[in-house]
Parts: structure tokens; sequence; C-alpha cells
DNA sequence: AATGAATGAGCCTTCATTCAT
DNA sequence: GATGAATGAAGGCTCATTCAT
């Protein structure tokens, strides 16, 4: 009995979005294509059929997932390009949690598996679809410092903003994921994403005020002069 | 042709650290037996001679590695307990920089591929050794707030720092691993661990002051209220 | 180069006669999937494949040769309901003895082997299908005691009947089997199943009425309380 | 540490006993080497050490403890020679039927799974310990007919009683092992080896009477005919 | 386009046996 | 005589992929 479609379209798409989910969940290496075909209701040789190998799958999944995520919630969090540069900073800083926090969205799942378990093959298209963004939020980071920032500080300073942003999803991520893992304590019982956002604006933008003029310079010494000094980096 | 060893220990000890790589380098299910034992120059039959099973050496492996990281890494990065608070806190952010980017060790590697994709196989195991840390340096970040922040702002603090330490860490791991171009192109050319870390301090500093008295409170309006507030959290 | 049939039927056949066949020679431990698949003339994995483990093909081999066996050879031996209890008797006695004699068959082979070594698998399937054989065989000995005999009495000689029909066909077997000069040692040059089963009718019948009638009371004096005592049964 | 003996013999019996005792219980293929060396108390390699091989060590441990338990339960059953012939015959039924139910015995276990599943390796030496019990039992079934007997009766005697003395004791043995496997509701709730063996005594002492002058002859007509008449014997 | 069957490579584990001490 | 460590050969099972229909 077979479900004959007009084209392979339907089961493209099907495929598609299971495979999305599947990876998210499991990852590349736990994730089967067996998995996959069962979740999409479809014959397990369609994969290799429609796709070629389960390689390709998880490339095409992954940008199919991720278009329908940055669909969803754009990048610039709805605020209006002419709007005050702390009212976008606090857009796109919200746009990307709730992105990232929306448990039907599995494209940072799969960016945050691959960080730390690298397949290689999502680099390329990764890296495609961050930079815009990357360099978007980068501007208006530089932006906020007003032309008086380094370029180290201002390198520096994007990379601990989105720190602030995904370190706390991650853990959310798994609370909502599997009902067993321990939320911990970290989590206060009642907190909105927004209200995450906006201390994190908030404390960011005291933080790039703090880096601007520093009140007083960090201390020296004398302790600091103690500290070892292990890892400069890789010659 | 049999290599004798005067006693197992010597064969334990170099298959819990060949383990510690092997599983840090492919995660859990990539690595397999043969992997392990072929860098450790054994025979496969002993991981479940020594272990008893693969599970069991990942387990002990990671206990290992993680003794050996937090030995040459303390805590407190050598700061004495009677310092001025900044000195602990840059002292703790600093220690935990340097034990995450030091490319010997490995123990971090695994914790973060288990929060990306869990075997459950540590949970216990990290969060005994994790936990008296982590509540370390929460009350640290308490003692910063000089007891004027609510309890939330504390957690979320706590959070987000965390995220500054570790998401350029992430960047960093995935450059020295790779035949990338150390360190990686997201760095400034010169940056060291120690920048980096006075970097944070400096801005979370004032961060924190501007939690505790905010200058002007955030802008709620205009477009604020444009924003969707599609994840609130899972009841 | 792949070997496709019609559809999976006829390979799972292939392999539920040629499990049956290799389980009973070697049983559940020692028969490998290898050695099934290779005399079924299939791939290894499609044990698996069609029946989810060895466990599962063990279990289904046996429902499917024992259905096998008594199809071929059904309990009553073919003798009327209406007949008379002697010939009822014959009858379920030859029929057991032919279907265990007849070298096609394997299911009482692999009863057998667990009996003597348990895997526990077959242990309910194994009792849903002798269960009812055993009870009509035990009502017929009740009705050759014609209500005159006690509970034990009957229990007894069904254990006892059982073990003169069983006794024989296992040294029959062991003949079949290895190279050794058939019918082996143990029996006369020119017996047959009929001759034998007719013996133990005869001797059984003759048997239940000395236990019925008993001729002269056994001989409790002068020797026999010298019989030591050791094992009574375990409380 | 070593544990160093005046001579291997300690160790060498400790071996005996341990493998007679696990073989029982599991049998040659699953009984391990490490199970008999733990149970034993020794180390893994000393079976290779003092048997050459797992083989080896399995058939001097047959004769082992075939020895201690004919030494315990004398075939006679402590019956004078010169005893009626009935007493003897209760003599060897009973001493028999009690070698096999003692608990502390293991013999029979091995046997009987040795019938199941041959390994081969002690067809040689049960054949020597065997044959002498078995002529004497012959011989003594040959008394009984009283020189009236055909020699195919009595060897269809002899298996038939054989079978009447092990079959129940299966079931015996299956009950003792085991608490869990059901003892059935084959077993009357209280009964005793004597007892069992006093039944058989009766039951044959009358089926052997019943061969020998049959007060009816087994009616062939006009049922038996018809049984069917597969397996006569291989060719 | 779609399916169920089939394949083969590879993984973890077990275990009798051997070796150096 | 005794020990702990080490070895290598399987064995059961998984899974991406391929093939005939």
């Amino acid at each position: 009995m077979k479900r004959q479609r007009i084209d392979g379209q339907e089961t493209r798409q099907a495929l598609l979005a299971a495979a999305g989910e599947v990876f998210a969940k499991k990852g590349y290496w736990e994730a089967t294509n067996a998995d996959i075909c069962q979740r999409a209701g479809v014959n397990t040789a369609l994969i290799n059929y429609h796709f070629g190998s389960k390689e390709n799958l998880y490339v095409e999944s992954w940008k199919y997932i991720f278009q329908k995520s940055i669909e969803k919630y754009p990048a610039d969090g709805g605020i209006p390009a002419d709007a005050p540069v702390r009212e976008r900073f606090y857009g796109q800083i919200l746009s990307m949690m709730q992105r990232i926090a929306d448990p039907a969205n599995h494209d940072f799942d799969i960016i945050h598996k691959e960080m730390a378990n690298p397949t290689g093959l999502l680099d390329e298209v990764i890296r495609e679809a961050i930079e815009p963004l990357d360099q978007n939020f980068q501007s208006l980071i530089r932006e906020l410092f007003d032309k008086t920032g380094t370029e180290k500080q201002v390198t520096f300073t994007h990379m601990i903003i989105m720190g602030q942003c995904f370190g706390p999803m991650l853990h959310l991520r798994r609370a909502q994921g599997g009902g067993d893992s321990p939320p911990g304590k970290k989590f206060p019982p009642d907190f909105t994403i927004e209200e995450l956002a906006r201390h994190i604006v908030q404390f960011s933008l005291a933080g790039i005020s703090g880096i601007r003029k520093p009140a007083r310079s960090l201390p020296e010494a004398p302790y600091s002069r103690l500290l070892r000094n292990h890892c400069k980096r890789k010659p």
C-alpha cells in the first residue's frame, strides 16, 4: 500500500520538519534515519531518495527550520530602524531570546549542538545565516559606544553580551526539554523572557558606560599580579 | 606479545587520560572504545577489564580530568579570602576562564557536550563538582550587590555573568580545536585571557551598579509595547 | 548482490525453520545468529530486522515448530473420543512418542534443553502449549483408575508414565543425532515405536491394577527399615 | 598478596568442587571460568594451571563429584546381596532416587544437561561410570522376570523403569533449584522420596507381571489399526 | 514517487587463555 | 604455586544505505 503523492514536495517537507525536531532533540549522531522517517510517517528509504544522504538532510533541514524561525522572529524585534538606539538594542536582544526560547523553534538547539559537538556539516550554512545578524548587532553596539570605544572593546563587548543572552537560554531549553532534568535553583520560579531581556539591557548599558569612562580604573594591585598566566593563546 | 606493566594503575591512568581527550573531542557516542584504546596504546578489552563498561570509563575519566583541572586552576584564582571583593571577583572569573581556555584541559568540553547532548551519565558527578563553585560565585555576586539586590536580580546577574565568561570561551575552544586560524576570526589578533577577564569584570561591576541604582529607568515606551510576547515560561 | 524476495514471509519462515533446527541442535547459547542465518541462507542482520532479537526469534521459532509438530501428530493419536479408554490411552502415548521420535521434529529437543538449562524465555509459551495436553492425559489416567485411586496415586502414576515415555526417547534422540549406530546400543535391533508404546501400555495398565488392588502389600520388612532416609523434601 | 599453599591439592579440590556446582547449575557453556574461580576463591588463571583447560576441568570435576555421590549413596541401597529380589529392587531404586534428589549432589544435574545439550566431553567417563550400575539393574530386572521374559521385554522394561525414576526427579530438581520456577500442580504437597519409590516398585512389579502373563492381550482392534506409523527408525 | 526487504560494516562486550612477575 | 594484567577472537546488535518492485 503505497501512499502515492502528486509530487514529492509534501514528503520532502515532512522530512525536513521531522528531521529538524529529531536532530534538535538528539543531535546528528544519535538521531537515526528510522527515527526521522517514523516521525515524518514515511518510508526509511525516502531520505536517501529525496536528499541523497543523512548528511544532506541535516543541512537542508537546518536551512529550512532557520528560515521559519527567522520569519517568526525578525531580527529587529519589530522596532523601527529610526527608533532610539536603546530601543533597537532591546528589540534585537528580546527577539533573539524569544527565538531561542520558543519551544517550537529548533534552529538554535542544533547550532548549540554543533558548537559542542561539531559535525562540520553546517559550518558554512550557519555562518552565512548568522553573519549578517552578527554584524548588525555589532554595529549597534558600536553605536552604543558612540564612537568612543576601541575596536577591541567593541568586539569584547559584543562577545560577552551574546554570552549573556545565550547562557541563560541553555538552562531554559534544558528545563523545557525533559521534564526530569532539574531546572535547578538558578531559575526564579516566575520569570519572563522580557524581564530577563530588560535586565540584560539595563546591565549592559551600564556596563558599556563603565567601559567607556571607568569610574575608577580596575585595581591592578596588589593581588592581580599574583594571578597565574597560563594560557595566553596557542602560538 | 604482551606488554606487561608493573601494575594496572599505569594502564588505568593511560585509559583515563586518553578517554578524557577522545570523549572531549568526539563526545560519548562518537567516541569508540577502539579510539580510546588506540590512543592509550592498550588492548580494547582492557576498558571492560578495568572499568567494566564504556559508561563507567566515561564517568571515571571525567572525574579524573576534572580533578586535574581544578588542581591546576584553583577556583579562587589564587586571591586570598581576605582580599577586596573586586579582587576575588576577578580571581574567580580569570580562574574559570583559564581553566576553560587551557588546551590541555578537557573537563569543560565534556560538560559542554553534556549540556548540548546529555547522556545523563555525568549528571550527578558534575552537579556535585560544580555546585560548590557555583554557590561560591553566587555569594560573591550577592556581596557585590551589597545587600541591595533582590533575589531575582542576583540570580539573573549570576546567570548572565556566567554567560559572559562561557560564551567567548566556546568560540575560543572551537578555534583551538580546528585548523582555523587562531585565535579565531571572532577574536582580536592580540587578545589575552586576562584582558578579556578584566573587560568582563569592569563591564560587570558597572552593570551591577546600573542594576542597583538605575540612572534612568529603561524606557518602556513607545516601541517596547509592540514587542511580541510569545514565550513566557512553561507553567 | 541482493537476493530480493516477493515478501519477507519467505525469509521469515526460512529463519523460523532454520532457527528451530539450530536451537534444537545446539541450544540457545551455543547457537549463533550466524549459524542460523547461514542455514537459512540469509544475511545476519535479518534476524533483528524480522524478529528484533535472538530471544524473540527463539520464542517465535519454538511456537512455529511446535505448531507444525502438533499438526503432524495430533494429541489423541487419531483415536475417536468415544473409543474405549485403553485405546485412547494407547493413542495418546503413541502420538506423544511418535512426535518426539520423528527426526524432523525439534520442539521436544528444545523443551528438553529448556528443562535442563532454562533460559526462561519459553516458560510461558511452553506452559500454554503443554498444559492442555497434560491435563488431558491426566484425566485419562484418572479414568483408568476408575475413581478408586487417591489423588496422590493418580499424580504419581501420571508422573511415572510420562517418564516411561520420555526416558527411552531421550536415548533415541541421542542415537539419531550423533553418528552412533542407530538406533543406539540401548535398543533392540528391530524395535519400533509402536512396539515400545504397546509395551508401555501393557505394563502400565497392569501397574495401575497393581496399585488399585495390591496383590500382596510390598514387604516392609526386614531390610527396608535399613534404608537410609536422607532427602524428604525441602520444607 | 599471594595465598601460597604447600601444594596445589587444596586449590585443586576447591576448584573441582566449585566447578561441579557451577557446571551443574549453569551447564558447560553458560558457566564461566570466572564464575568457578570466584566460587572457589582462587585466581582465574589457576584453572589452566591445574587442569590445562576448561574442558579438562569439566571432566575431572564430574569424576570427582560422581565419586562423592556414589560413596554417599551406594548403588545397592544398603540391601544385602542375599535379600529377596524385591527388596534389592526397592533398594536400588530408592538409592538411585535419593542420589538424584539430594540437593548436595550435582552429578545427575550434569548428566542431564549432557543428555539435553551434549558437549561430548563426558561421553566416555559417564559411560564407564554408569554401565556397571546399569547392567546390575538390568540383571535384577531379568531376575524379576524369572527367566520368562524375552530379551526385548527385559530391555524395554529396563528403559521404562529408569524413565519412571528419572522423570519425576527432573521436576523435583527444578523445584529445588530456583524458588521461582513453578513446581506445578504435579507435585503432591507432601510427598517423600520413599513414598514415590514404593509407588514405582509396586507399579512396576505389577507391570512386569502384566508383561509376563497378559491378563487380556491388548486389543489390537479396531482402532489401533488406524494409528499412523510415521517414525519407525532411521534407515 | 514510494516501499519493504536486504546488506555489510562497525560497535560494545564477553571470555578462555596466556604471560610476566 | 599463585596472581593480576593482558590478549584476541567472536557474538549480538545497530544503522545508513541500496535494491527490486
